[in-house]
DNA sequence: GGCGGATTGATGACATGTCAACCAGATGGC
DNA sequence: GCCATCTGGTTGACATGTCATCAATCCGCC
């Protein structure tokens, strides 16, 4: 903390880039999202991870974990989502304290539905603007970067 | 939309690792903002963006512009950090309409004692973990993505 | 000069996210 | 078997962000 080392020139263009970039491609994708499928991206996100799970249902913190949000985020967000038919509540059989999270037909009509339109936007605003050698990059940093930052969090907890 | 190109395991290995270090990175950083200085990271824009200006002050609408914020976002997360003391309102001179905001003293103090330690732990939790290679990539790709984002909403509206 | 439409910023209603408290059920030591 | 403790999930209060609306002012044009 004493004696700063401040970013260089291209660390700090970097560094805004990314932050500009994280807003607006955000921006973006919701916008499209929502205009085209009537979705939110935590709904889409929800929703997409139930569908790739082979019995379109989870337990309640598995999902929260796969997401990283808090269990009380993720409840609050599927009271509103089943208020809406997307998904379901179930008791769970092996754990009486447990709840399950099921996908409704019309929930999964919802995903695959806004799928492909979502995916052509990522390409259109992202991945499609890349090259090959930059796409690897970005796989292999931001994997790093995640993994330094679970194992920190492990290590220090 | 018709005949969707999904995207290949490389692409969608960087669009999760992507999203996934957009997360932790963003809960991370803010932790320890929070936690060592007492702001939150939009209360650390608004101030640092303020703090890089000539005179500490800006017009509402041209801070507004710059974070990528809506006027409203701007306009209410001020009067609560101008209940804090860490910015004041004034008019505007050349526009009866408009407002400008200003750095109050403790407000700067709040900036600059935030700063080294929020750059270290970009430093720490980012910029460190990358090659020269990398950040410069991480440099093109996301002006890139920012350009083609940007020009695309002029050229539409 | 003055009218009509655009722009600036504030505001209130509402959606969403966070945090702390809580309840029910599981788990482990004895 | 029983108590203390832990865990999974829910809930309510509150912070934050979004959207539509509003009043004041500006600007272009007659």
């Amino acid at each position: 903390m004493e004696r700063p080392r401040w970013l260089d020139e291209r660390e700090q263009s970097a560094w805004r880039g990314y932050r500009r970039m994280r807003r607006l491609l955000d921006l973006e994708l919701a916008r499209e999202l929502m205009r085209d499928a009537g979705l939110s991206e935590p709904d889409y996100d929800v929703l997409s991870d139930l569908a790739e799970t082979p019995d379109q249902r989870l337990r309640l913190s598995e999902l929260a974990d796969r997401m990283l949000w808090s269990r009380s985020r993720l409840s609050h967000h599927l009271t509103r989502m089943q208020q809406r038919g997307l998904v379901t509540r179930e008791e769970c059989a092996a754990d009486g304290r447990g709840a399950v999270v099921a996908l409704t037909a019309e929930g999964r009509r919802a995903v695959e539905a806004a799928a492909p339109g979502h995916v052509a936007a990522v390409r259109r605003h992202l991945i499609d603007l890349l090259t090959p050698d930059e796409i690897a990059a970005l796989d292999a940093l931001t994997h790093r970067v995640v993994d330094h930052l679970t194992d920190e969090g492990r290590s220090l907890r």
